[in-house]
DNA sequence: CTGAAAGCGCTAACAA
DNA sequence: TTGTTAGCGCTTTCAG
């Protein structure tokens, strides 16, 4: 920490310069090294005096002259509530970083004043583009401020499409999780899905409908049941699925894997032995620490911060008219599933 | 999103005079309402300028000439591995952005040469100051670059204590804890302490002894044990706690009181009926959604981050050589703690 | 009440 | 190879 007394005015580099005995130009030229070839000797004495002097670059003297920022910026409505968006934060900030970029970051929790006032404080820093992202997946309406920056959408998309955006890839991650049961043989696999209308909701059945459908499986709606999309949700569906004679069950997410978990142990069961369980999200403290450890699909959160900028920055261009960027959800295959038991 | 053709040369304040027919200076003052007081006419034409030309003042270029951003910066360790930097990071925004000031985040994920041109960058910017911050309690070794800016660190603190620093009440947090089982009648409560040397290991001890202290008790080094701190450790220590005969144990985390549960029940008993439990750190996931939920002691991140950026600023002072800024680790209750059964 | 003018720290032609 | 000279968009005396 410093503090010397009374403000020592920041080095500039016109004191470089004076030191140096140069001009404030030569100066320039040396430190971002630009075309001009500088003499060995005024090159070595302005290296000098910026060692001596500590002189530090003013990033926003740089950037007003070069009419624009190196600023991303970020805004998220629940940095948080969940783990979720810190990936997301760190695969933008691990991307844009790679270009040069700084992210602004920006909390809004859900406030569409906080909302407004980030947005623009955004634009009056001249980010170069705006990452808009929520913690789940879902349809947006933009608040206004954002027509006027480059924008696009992480893990959220607007209805009417008129907006870039990348999303996890639902149906895929659901078809994945479903093949994980199917490849070890189950063939009466049911569904726990959500009862709350979203993408994820919709996307993951049709992924366990694809993949039933990919293994010559009828589809059965009486496998699939929805519940509340947590631990209770899970736990209260077990004699349920149990009646069903189910060999395996595919969770619509982790919690719900958690709870079913609990309920399974409650009757003497055992996970896989006498169920197979495949979960979603790929939640760590949850998956990886349930015993068995869940094998499940993750939601690809540090890949959506990372596209989102790429295509921010024009790195990615998603398809004209394709509708959001879909992102792959990676299978984590751990020990919640075993071959179904002969009966 | 935007883009209309060919760089469209945002509208400066410049333009704004020209549509109003008046000068910068006039619409300066009229913008920041400063001191001289403009006519009802000049405003009202500059107001209407403004609307319509959809001016942003140009934040770079106002803090070039009052040299000086309203930047703080934020370099984090682990903003994705967990939760815990989410919170930090929100609520160091929140209060930054309460001061008008806003947050430069960087994610080093432990990386020395991230972490150092993190810090120049943020130096670059001529951020107010810096926060470093971890994601576990522990003591770091500052990187360099930190001298040059003021610096406070969160939830960690340097060795020599030359830097301000804020960091959870470890020792109040164990003496909470253990003041819940004992407030129940619990007077064998066995400590599943880390094995890991830190902060918390220490202080969480600490303040299991002056509870117990305080409550008449006398420390039983037979009844704390060490353990790895995580589902596993607290799995494998079951059958220790059982044979101690103790009624109640204070988990050094959440994840060793999930470990816990975990083997409490596959022994045919149940918390809190046969053992009553007590978690640290309140990770949502965890601890809410355990059955039953478990009762535990909160790491206050988001205070942590507050209280940050408020010392940065100098809105709190810190005691002089008092060391670390010590923050309260409030009591979540749950439902994992009852009576002990008579016996 | 309002405007002219001098910079803030830096880059980028253009000269020399 | 190096220096001169304009600004970038804005704030701020200081005069009118």
């Amino acid at each position: 920490m410093k503090n010397e007394g009374d403000t020592p005015r920041a080095v500039t580099m016109r004191d470089v310069a004076q030191a140096a005995g140069v001009s404030v130009s030569t100066v320039s030229h040396v430190v971002n090294n630009t075309g001009a070839r500088i003499g060995r000797d005024a090159r070595e004495r302005v290296r000098r005096a910026i060692e001596e002097l500590g002189y530090r670059p003013n990033a926003m003297a740089k950037n007003l002259v070069k009419g624009g920022s190196r600023f991303l910026g970020l805004v998220a409505d629940a940095i948080a509530s969940t783990p979720f968006a810190g990936q997301i934060i760190h695969g933008a900030q691990d991307e844009a970083w790679q270009h040069g970029y700084v992210l602004l970051v920006a909390n809004t929790e859900g406030n569409e004043e906080a909302e407004a006032s980030a947005i623009s404080m955004m634009l009056e820093h001249k980010v170069r583009g705006i990452l808009y992202s929520t913690w789940y997946h879902r349809a947006v309406d933009l608040p206004a401020g954002l027509a006027e920056a480059d924008t696009v959408l992480v893990n959220c998309y607007s209805t009417n499409g008129a907006v870039p955006a990348v999303v996890p890839d639902e149906s895929a991650g659901g078809h994945d999780a479903t093949r994980m049961l199917l490849a070890e043989g189950h063939r009466r696999i049911a569904f726990l899905n959500t009862r709350t209308p979203s993408p994820a909701r919709d996307g993951r059945l049709d992924g366990y409908r694809r993949a039933l459908d990919a293994a010559g499986l009828p589809f059965d709606p009486d496998l699939v049941v929805d519940v509340q999309p947590d631990q209770g949700g899970g736990y209260a569906a077990v004699d349920q699925v149990l009646a069903m004679r189910a060999t395996a069950v595919f969770c619509h997410n982790d919690r719900v894997a958690m709870g079913l978990y609990d309920g399974v142990r409650d009757r003497g069961l055992r996970v896989p032995d006498d169920l197979s369980v495949v979960g979603f999200d790929n939640q760590e403290v949850i998956a990886a620490h349930l015993r068995p450890a869940l094998s499940t699909v993750a939601l690809p959160h540090y890949e959506l911060g990372r596209r989102g900028v790429r295509v921010l920055l024009g790195l990615d261009v998603p398809e004209a008219g394709t509708g959001p960027l879909a992102v792959d959800c990676p299978s984590v295959p751990r020990h919640s599933i075993t071959r179904p038991s002969e009966s």
